[in-house]
DNA sequence: CGCACGATGTAGCCTTGGCTACACTTTGCC
DNA sequence: GGCAAAGTGTAGCCAAGGCTACATCGTGCG
């Protein structure tokens, strides 16, 4: 009898491999976008953002953050001196908006779908660093439907 | 004057820390989880799981594959041999029928909200480890709408 | 049937991002 | 004004996951 065809569609090698490559490339700016948008968030609410706080609201200890934010400022998103609060540059300062506003589109778009407020947050801090402009325009799009 | 009213509102530090928290553990098995839907995919389409052609489609080098082949050996998820085929464990398989199936789910959301195929791929790349079971559920339900 | 070449293994390097333990600085309060 | 506690800095550990360079293994073909 002749082969069976195979049940499943064969994804290509190369489309995996690009996607894979992405989303490596998306992890990397990941802990700085996530950064740089708590610190905006902590000196809108607290008036300025001081390390243990940012430590808190990430999640991880003050060594942690400490270590992560030389690397940030070697990147040049973030001003940092000894014993002082935590300041964006104007870099940061516009990256901290661009993810500010792109995890409220995906929040929004995952509650106009059924989600829960918090299972939404939780979901939404990491999808929101996958998302294409293309995909960021669709979850807007359908979520103001 | 009195002081103006916060303009966004306040995200709580705890949510935050607990869904990077999350977030964190979903990063920690995406390689597993990538790894063990591959070598199924290898060994649907070409009979046997290959080093060197599980690097190709992972995008990595074949060390990297290596490596990481004897922590997910380790972690019980496959069986290998020098300079043997790569095998699923009965635990890895199943793995990887989860993360195809939710991979599948995601993707075809993707593209009923109209994102073209391949970067509906890429970012379900990524996307796919963030995806909760309700959020799972809301997806399927969507596009079988 | 042997050997060249492709496949696989391994040594060792790097960066990121977790952590604990301990040292030092700032600051609020008596 | 001094001091205790809170905040900050730093040394050093670990695991994951990239890489290059080189060594070894296996096999198909001439
Ligand atoms: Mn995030
Ligand atoms: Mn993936
Ligand atoms: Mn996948
Ligand atoms: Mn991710």
């Amino acid at each position: 009898m002749p082969a069976q065809p195979q049940p499943q569609p064969v994804r290509p090698s190369a489309l995996q491999a690009e996607s894979l490559r992405q989303t490596r490339r998306e992890h990397a700016s990941e802990t700085a976008e996530d950064y740089v948008e708590a610190i905006a968030d902590l000196a809108a609410s607290l008036g300025e953002a001081r390390l243990v706080d940012l430590a808190r609201r990430l999640g991880v200890t003050h060594v942690t953050v400490n270590r992560t934010l030389a690397r940030l400022q070697r990147e040049g998103f973030v001003q940092v001196q000894p014993y002082r609060a935590i300041f964006l540059t104007p870099s940061g300062r516009k990256l901290a908006a661009t993810c500010r506003h792109r995890h409220d589109v995906v929040v929004a778009f995952l509650r106009s779908l059924g989600i829960p407020g918090k299972t939404a947050e939780i979901d939404a801090e990491g999808i929101e660093h996958h998302v294409s402009p293309r995909t960021l325009a669709a979850f807007a799009k359908f979520s103001a439907r």
